[in-house]
RNA sequence: GCGGAUGUGGUGGAAUUGGUAGACACGCCAGACUUAGGAUCUGGUGCCUAACGGUGUGGAGGUUCGAGUCCUCUCAUCCGCACCA
């Protein structure tokens, strides 16, 4: 009977449905792997990333339960977000419909494809089940200080209509869009990311040889730590009568406090509260406010194509340690995100600051030794520093910090580029935050008991402002605290707070999920996440948030565990005549089509077979043809197989074909643990099988056929379960699923050994040697079969690689 | 500019970690069978050469008996961050 997968795939899954046969045990006494691949958005349609993503995951799963590991490989719907409420403006169809009837398609097609996942853990996060626990995380961290809420200049998508996070701006674009994103002062709710900067950072460290690499140095660059010296600039009582008395000086950071005594000016952000009131109380020239304010109203990648910009403010600063009077400027290129928005500035040493003192004729005064040419960045001797003179700069910044601190005029600081996660969005298809405006208590959390606040149904979505503000009743209620009338947070959560906790989720017993968010001591027992599998586009966004939900609700007390994802892979693009696969380019293949034509089994062989995961995959049809083929010969080849249990073989018996094709297979089997364990090399472990059924076919030993097969068939159920476990079904009844088959050592002693000879270097003939061959015999050998190449020549060095090669050095007589 | 990677046949990719470069597969070439097919099977296939042989892992050096692998320099491509004081 010839192979035919749709046959095969249907029965199998039909009979793992009803078998239940992927749910993890309930015990926490076995030995567990949690494999994990990132949850779906329901965008309506699998693509063939999916499939990748899941694949892998799949096969890591199968191996795992198949040594006999508790093994939890769940999958649910990353389902809240902006697609729904698109679909929902361009087809009229409401998002809740739109993404529960995506999440039915695509159950089906990831059904199709053979994967092994609980069923029972399923869910999706726009649950209200999920939704009040998550609710209820966002109250305590609320009561914890770790959210608050604030009015702050934002990034503002216009066309997505909301803000997003600072790690949610690309190039100054909407992640999302593409939309350039704007700057906008508004009120917002904001997570304490930066309170768990240090602990995020360190622990980058556990994961190193875990995670790729540039994964780790991606974060490490985002949170950018950087230690300085902070100290206030005090305004000269001129410029303090200036400002009507209401500022007496302000804060700047400097990493670089050795190069002090060489501070020529001082530069504030247009942002900068100081720049503000000038501007707003007419003290500048009109003009000059007028330039201000349009700096002022571009964002920060809008800025940065600028050139250097500034103008004085007319006010001046003592510098704290001589004394001086320094002007202060504003200036395009100071940033008000970062270090309290206002720099001192050293021509001399900082390219930035010498740049904008050369355009505006700004005095510059050298203070460390080095270089030929201004500015100089490296190290080197202080000069013209006072009392810190003659000493090396490295040694000065400890010293004129710890000065500084001594005076009390300044103090050591650290400082981050990572800015705290704003999580509002103004938009209704996202879980609501529970809070209330209460005119007479303020800003109020929804009490326990009435989570989870739900989302309207009744919605109208144009794309024309919030819905959830324009609907005309939700938002009114009564305070939680007083009693009194009160209006409804507005504002839904950013969705990747969903993604930040959902490994939790899965591993708490779906029992407990009406009562707990997170179960303790399920939590515990499954995290971290064995093995996570995901797209690199994640490296900074929800690998990061991740992290810090992690170390949050541990801190809050719902689990023991520091990192969620425990060794991450991220696998590489599927791609199609060099780009990525995409609807707008027309380069897509259907993953149904594939499935239809090939079976499933055959497109997770592919896609395994094509490249490493970490790797970028070149989608290419007639390969797909040659996996299939394989897999046809693999199952033709079930008529070779006599026994039903694992043969005894004599191997000393065989035949020379039938010796290798045990080599084969063997090898294929040390191989297939490292590949399931360590390295993900699936398309070497692939590669291996095909050799080995390429060998066992050119033999006729009916034992080491069965052998062969009763191995193979274990090798490769995690890749082509459908095919394998219909071949092991029907010839072992499945025994050699069992658990894992051990190496047979015997195999690999040789009748003879293959010696390779070479001479000076290269590669000139092969030797055929007897195991037991002393090391001069064989060298007497390899000179016999080598004379060709030594007449003339004087041996002046014999090197015997044991089982490997000789090779003889040799120079003209 | 800073950081991270990657460079191997016509193509995707192997190489037990310093030991026969190109496994496996696709493609191509030749042949067999034939119910003529986008099926199956057999053989060949890095490059130069009629052959002997030479040469070959982006390039140039170096270490070594031996280098795709280690070291130095260099080029190219991709990705991330980007005025972070």
């Amino acid at each position: 009977m010839s192979y035919t997968p749709s046959e095969i795939e249907a029965k199998w899954q039909k009979q793992w449905e009803e078998e239940q046969a992927f749910e993890p045990s309930d015990s926490h006494t076995e030995p567990k792997k949690y494999i994990l691949s990132m949850f779906p958005f329901p965008s309506g349609r699998l693509h063939m990333g999916h499939v990748r993503n899941y694949a892998i995951g799949d096969a890591l799963a199968r191996y795992y339960r198949k040594q006999q590991f508790n093994v939890l490989h769940p999958i649910g719907w990353d389902a809240f977000g902006m697609p729904a409420e698109n679909a929902a403006i361009k087809h009229g169809r409401h998002p809740k419909e739109w993404t529960y009837s995506n999440i039915d398609y695509m159950r089906k097609e990831l059904n199709t494809l053979g994967l092994s996942f609980s069923k029972t853990r399923e869910f999706a996060t726009c649950d209200p089940l999920y939704t009040k626990h998550e609710q209820k995380f966002i109250i305590e961290m609320f009561e914890k200080g770790l959210l608050y809420r604030e009015s702050t200049t934002v990034n503002w998508c216009e066309s997505c209509h909301t803000v997003l996070a600072n790690e949610q701006v690309e190039e100054g674009c909407c992640w999302r869009c593409d939309n350039p994103v704007q700057l906008k002062e508004m009120p917002g709710y904001y997570l304490d990311i930066i309170r768990y900067a240090d602990e995020l950072l360190e622990d980058l460290a556990q994961l190193e040889g875990k995670w790729p690499s540039q994964v780790i140095t991606m974060q490490r660059n985002w949170i950018g730590k950087s230690q300085g010296l902070a100290f206030d600039f005090e305004l000269t009582e001129e410029s303090k009568a200036k400002l009507g008395g209401k500022f007496e000086g302000y804060e700047v950071f400097t990493t670089r406090p050795d190069t002090i005594y060489g501070v020529t000016y001082s530069a504030l952000a247009p942002e900068h509260p100081i720049t503000k009131y000038l501007v707003e109380h007419g003290l500048l020239e009109a003009e000059v406010a007028e330039k201000i304010k349009s700096i002022a109203n571009m964002s920060e990648v809008e800025r940065a194509k600028q050139d250097k910009e500034g103008y004085p403010l007319g006010i001046s600063v003592i510098h704290p340690l001589t004394g001086e009077e320094i002007p202060v400027w504003t200036a395009n290129f100071v940033l008000a995100s970062y270090g309290g928005g206002a720099v001192m500035a050293v021509p001399a040493h900082d390219e930035r600051d010498f740049e904008f003192a050369t355009k505006y004729g700004l005095p510059i005064k050298r203070v460390i030794e080095g270089g030929e040419a201004l500015p100089y960045t490296g190290n080197g001797t202080l000069i013209d520093s006072g009392r810190f003179s003659c000493v090396g700069n490295e040694e000065a910044k400890i010293a004129i910090t710890n000065y500084m601190e001594e005076e009390g005029k300044g103090k050591g600081t650290t400082n981050y580029k990572l800015r705290n996660w704003g999580v509002s969005r103004q938009r209704y298809w996202g879980a609501p935050i529970p809070f209330v405006h209460c005119p007479n208590c303020g800003l109020v959390p929804e009490k326990f008991e009435n989570l989870p606040v739900a989302l309207p149904d009744d919605v109208e979505i144009t794309g024309e402002g919030n819905p959830l503000e324009n609907h005309p009743t939700w938002k009114y209620c009564h305070c939680p605290k007083c009693g009194g009338e009160a209006i409804r947070e507005t504002d839904t959560l950013d969705t990747f707070v969903q993604s930040s906790w959902y490994q939790f989720r899965y591993a708490t017993n779906p029992k407990k999920w009406e009562e707990v968010g997170i179960d303790k001591e399920d939590a515990d027992y499954w995290l971290g996440v064995d093995q996570y599998i995901g797209g690199i586009e994640h490296a900074i966004l929800h690998l990061l948030y991740a992290r810090f939900f992690t170390k949050v609700l541990r801190d809050l007390g719902y689990h023991d565990v520091d990192e969620p994802f425990e060794r991450l892979l991220t696998q590489g693009m599927v791609l199609k005549d060099g780009a990525k696969m995409s609807k707008s380019k027309g380069n897509t293949v259907d993953p149904d089509a594939l499935v239809a034509k090939y079976g499933a089994d055959t497109a997770r062989l592919f896609i395994l077979f094509a490249a490493p995961p970490q790797k970028e995959l070149e989608w290419n049809d007639s390969a797909v043809d040659g996996a299939f083929r394989f897999i046809k010969k693999l199952y033709d080849r079930k008529s070779k197989v006599t026994g039903n249990t694992f043969p005894d073989i004599d191997h000393s018996a065989l035949g020379k074909e039938s010796k290798l094709a045990r080599v084969k297979v063997y090898e294929a089997l040390q191989k297939s643990t490292e590949v399931y364990e360590k390295s993900f090399a699936f398309n070497t472990l692939i590669a291996a099988c095909m050799e080995a059924l390429n060998a066992l076919d050119k033999q006729d030993n009916a034992d080491v056929w069965t052998e062969g097969m009763y191995i193979m068939l274990n090798l490769l159920e995690p890749i082509i379960p459908h095919v394998a476990t219909e071949l092991s079904d029907t010839l072992f009844a499945r025994e050699n699923f069992g658990g894992k088959i051990e190496v047979k050592e015997e195999v690999f002693v040789q009748d003879s050994i293959l010696y390779v000879v070479m001479i000076g270097g290269k590669k000139r003939t092969e030797i055929e040697v007897d195991p037991s061959a002393t090391q001069e015999e064989i060298l007497a050998l390899a000179k016999e079969a080598g004379e060709k190449w030594l007449q003339g020549m004087q041996i002046v060095k014999e090197i015997v690689v044991p089982n490997k090669l000789v090779n003889l050095a040799v120079k003209p007589k």
